[in-house]
DNA sequence: TCTGCGGATGAAAAAGCTTCTCATTATTAT
DNA sequence: ATAATAATGAGAAGCTTTTTCATCCGCAGA
């Protein structure tokens, strides 16, 4: 039940709130827009604004339900903050987004942060490349 | 000189082109964004507009002279393109901004990416977090 | 169940970065 | 030097995201 998970990070139990942590554990891709969730709401017949999709996204992050990453382009993506951490690799052709996670590039993550001084409190890896699929056409 | 670099990039050689690569290499920052070089030319006294600023960067990414990096809340920032590659490591406090270059995880993504059947066209490694001088604040 | 407060929402405007348009100007090969 | 071609500047436009503000709703208490 959503309804909980709002109300365990400390958010109001409302309409668009739980309708957007509805699609977000619904629909079969893990990463989406802002516009993706306001067209997603449009098709189940909600009307919630666009300022509102984005405001409770930006709330979900905050409230660590969500993570938030910064794609090339100045786009934003969404996920949900469910599992395990895990780097992306994109194809710039079709736009796939692939998963991994490598322990050994983790680790040095870790030993780099610590040889510069720094304490680390995020990381992102991506690569950008053709995907299998598009390397025929 | 600078003619000689542009040429060889096929640019024709501009004065608006050949003050934004001097900026480029004298300033003593290598990361600018689109405002940056704009303020700094007005500086100079040269009067070029911001569009042919965002302009001659893109050319200049596409030429290879520079790289682009997509840092968060959607800004872009731009370096040369001169020496290897490298990571970015960022302080979330003061803006900071350190690089380095590791092997293994250079390797490990050439690795991953042919494991899940990309051909890596890019890739950049982010990390965030507190450097050293404000770790204490 | 009813009531009231504070937070949440929607619509539209605004903000910020980046790109496009188009008339004018400058560069390069001849 | 000239013509063809590409580059520039200024402003408008495009996009994503944030803000404003009047209205509305969830929730705790009566």
């Amino acid at each position: 039940m959503e309804s909980s998970e709002l109300r365990k990070a400390g958010l109001k139990v409302t309409l668009p709130r739980v309708k957007i942590l509805d699609i977000l554990e619904q629909s079969s891709n893990r990463h989406h827009s802002a516009e993706d969730v306001y067209k997603a709401l449009l098709e189940t017949g909600e009307e919630i604004g666009l300022a509102t999709v984005y405001r409770v996204l930006t709330q979900f992050e905050a409230a660590g339900l969500v993570k938030r990453h910064h794609f090339e382009g100045g786009h934003s993506v969404f996920e949900l903050n469910q599992g395990t951490h895990h780097d992306h690799i994109l194809c710039v052709k079709c736009g796939r987004v692939d998963e991994f996670v490598d322990e050994t590039i983790e680790a040095r993550q870790q030993d780099i942060a610590a040889e510069l001084g720094y304490e680390m409190t995020d990381h992102c890896l991506y690569m950008y490349g053709i995907c299998a699929d598009c390397k025929g056409k």
